[in-house]
DNA sequence: ACCTGAACACCGTTCAAGT
DNA sequence: ACCTGAACACCGTTCAAGT
């Protein structure tokens, strides 16, 4: 078996070492190839050549991996004009529309963003960026705090939604279920569905986009702090 | 075999025939029982005593078959006081937290929520509900369809939040992730979240639910429509 | 310490064949 | 038409055993 093994050596001599970084590596290439669903233990151990429980030595499990794939990619968001001054809304709609972007062709990454935080450099960066923007624009530093986690929350799940949709659905099935849904509304029923129906559906993704983003702003710097009096609910039951 | 078909009759005399509402009925049980991650093809086929297969000519996909479950669930949604007048915007904070604590002990019905619109008869009926707050409290038609939409993607997009991360995650472990990563932020790369570090993970979770539900709400109300002026951007890449 | 084969315990979906 | 056994093509994770 010794000739085997000198074999095998000669013919992949670059069969990198097991470290961290090589696998996380190998699987950013596996996703840009073939999609963040291909990224499992199993196939990244058939492109490293081993077996999937090497990989274990180096990675908890795969929501370790894939954070680690998504702090890659989040190095890509929008290192365009930072537009402070009288654009900062603009600029923070700019900002989170490029973070969505990237997202959006890997929706599995933005679920992830979703369920576990992502903690790495380029998510902060991400964060001080928002936040700087914001307090720029006037907001108290609870509001900027709070606020950066609403916009960020939303960009994410909009990045989500529909990215895949876009993927797993005829893309027309769904949309159809809702707008029929919407259509067949006995008005007795569902009056204010009736009624708004069109605009349940209008503008385009970005228009939508772009006035969710200043809608939250102007609440951002407009609501005061809980303390200063809103607060107080009962809680879930 | 005759005798062995008669027997298994006797034996099981309630073996249900095969219908979809049957089948949507088992994955309720089951999920309530066992979790929605226990509601798969297999299992639910296990508890239907027949094969995987047979299923398929009821249900189109396991997406469709949460999506089935998910409406049934809505009905449970805030039969609470509807709160109209001066409350208006406590009101609509009653019905998403409500609609978030629902989810939130099934985060999966809540990715499933986010991935395909849900568009059953509960489902328009909170809709719609959420609607008639937003006009009561004035709004304009469009303010009120795209305002009900970021509603219900933020309580959406919470559930799933802080649900996964309840079951998935130590609880710890992920939460410390985040505040080391803020802790040890070093304040010179990022000055803000340094400064701010104490205001990012402040408050209980109801408390920021309810400030960034007025937030959305007080933008809802003042911010025009596009085509009133703050439009037109680039596209994504 | 690091690595791994093999196993455990599952998945969704399809399809040819039966009734 | 409805139903199904069996197969295809996968998963994540663990563990005993090796080097």
């Amino acid at each position: 078996v010794q000739v085997s093994n000198q074999r095998s050596r000669r013919e992949r001599p670059s069969k990198p070492a097991l470290t961290r970084d090589g696998i996380v590596a190998a699987a950013v290439a596996v996703m840009k190839a073939e999609g963040l669903e291909r990224v499992t233990m199993r196939r990244l151990a058939a492109e490293l050549d081993t077996g999937p429980a090497s990989l274990y030595v180096y990675v908890r499990n795969t929501a370790e991996l894939h954070a680690a794939v998504l702090d890659q990619l989040l190095g890509l968001v929008g290192l365009s004009p930072s537009g402070e001054g009288a654009q900062w809304a603009n600029a923070v709609v700019d900002v989170l529309w490029s973070y969505t972007g990237i997202l959006f062709e890997h929706p599995a990454l933005a679920r992830s963003a979703l369920v576990t935080r992502p903690s790495g450099p380029n998510y902060l960066a991400l964060v001080e960026r928002l936040l700087r923007l914001l307090r720029n624009g006037g907001t108290s530093d609870t509001g900027a705090a709070w606020g950066v986690d609403l916009l960020l929350l939303f960009a994410t799940s909009i990045a989500l939604e529909h990215g895949t949709r876009r993927q797993v659905v005829n893309a027309d099935e769904d949309r159809e279920a809702l707008t029929l849904a919407i259509e067949l509304a006995a008005p007795s029923t569902y009056p204010n569905i009736a009624e708004l129906g069109d605009a349940l559906v209008s503008g385009t993704p970005h228009e939508r986009f772009a006035w969710h983003v200043h809608v939250m702003l102007s609440g951002i710097s407009t609501i005061p702090e809980p303390g200063s009096g809103a607060g107080s609910h009962r809680g879930v039951q």
